[in-house]
DNA sequence: TTCGTTTATCGTCGAATAACGATAATAAAA
DNA sequence: TTTTATTATCGTTATTCGACGATAAACGAA
C-alpha cells in the first residue's frame, strides 16, 4: 500500500463539513481544553438543547473527530487526530504552495497577466 | 494587537462550510496544480454547470479563500493562503495536544476511567 | 453598434440541515 | 423490580444547500 493515497474530495469535504459548524467547532475546543472526559457537560457549554448537542456529536463521530468511551451513565468523549490528518495535509500543501509561489499577500499561483496564456477555451 | 486573538467558532465554521463540498475541494486541489491562473477550465474539469461551478467559486470567494483577478474576457483564480490560517492553527493545535496527550491511536484526552472524575453532574 | 466570449445572477425544485420537545434506551443503584 | 441519571432517537418544522437552465452583464473585437 501506498503511504500516500491521496483522500478523495469526498473524503475532504466530509471531515471539512463535521467541522462547518460554530457549535461544533467548540466542542472540539472544549474537548482540547480539558483533560479529563466530559459527558453532559458539554451540552451545558454549548448551550443548545441536549437533542441538538448530542446530534452534534453524533455527526462528529461519524466523521470519527470524536470518540465516545461510555463511563457508567455517562460518555467520555475525545478527540481523534488521525481523522483529521488528511485535511491538515491538503491545508499544509497549500501553506507550502503559497509561500513558495506567492507574493506577500498569501495570494497562490497566477496574478500575472502574462501567466494567463490559456488560447482561448478549448470548445467540446 | 494581540497576535493571538482567536477567531471565532463562527469564523472557523465559516472556513470549514466553505471547503465542506467535493466540488470545492476539488477545485482548491486544481487551483493548487496549476501555475497558472485557469478561467473556465475550472468548469470543464469540475464537470458540473457552468453556473453551479461559478456558485462554488462565489462561496469560495465569499470566504475569502480564493480571489478572483479580471482578465478580458476571463477571471484568474487564486488560492489566498491567509483565509486558511485559523483553520489551520485549530488542526495545529489539535495535533499538537493529541501526539502530546495521547496514546498510539490518535485518541486525546480522556480514556482512562480514573480521569471521569466528575462528581455526578452539577444540576441546574 | 453589433457580435462573441466568458462569467455572474435569477428562479426553481428537491434534498439536506439544524433545532426543538418528547420519548426511548441503557445500566448502575436502591 | 423500580428508580435515577445520562444519552440517543424520533417526529416535526423552518431554513439552507446544491443543481440546473435561462438570462443578464461585461467588454474587447469586428
Amino acid at each position: 500500500m501506498s503511504p500516500e493515497n491521496d483522500p478523495s474530495n469526498e473524503q475532504l469535504a466530509a471531515i471539512a463539513k463535521a467541522l462547518a459548524h460554530p457549535a461544533r467547532i467548540q466542542i472540539i475546543r472544549l474537548l482540547l481544553s480539558k483533560t479529563s472526559c466530559i459527558g453532559g457537560e458539554i451540552t451545558h457549554e454549548v448551550g443548545l438543547a441536549q437533542s441538538t448537542v448530542s446530534e452534534h456529536l453524533r455527526i462528529l463521530k461519524a466523521a470519527g473527530v470524536v470518540a465516545g468511551e461510555i463511563e457508567h451513565p455517562r460518555v467520555c468523549y475525545s478527540l481523534n487526530l488521525n481523522s483529521l490528518l488528511p485535511l491538515m495535509s491538503l491545508l499544509q500543501l497549500v501553506a507550502d504552495t503559497a509561500t513558495t509561489v506567492a507574493g506577500s499577500d498569501g495570494l497562490c499561483c497566477p496574478l500575472t497577466p502574462q501567466s494567463c496564456d490559456l488560447p482561448s477555451r478549448d470548445r467540446e
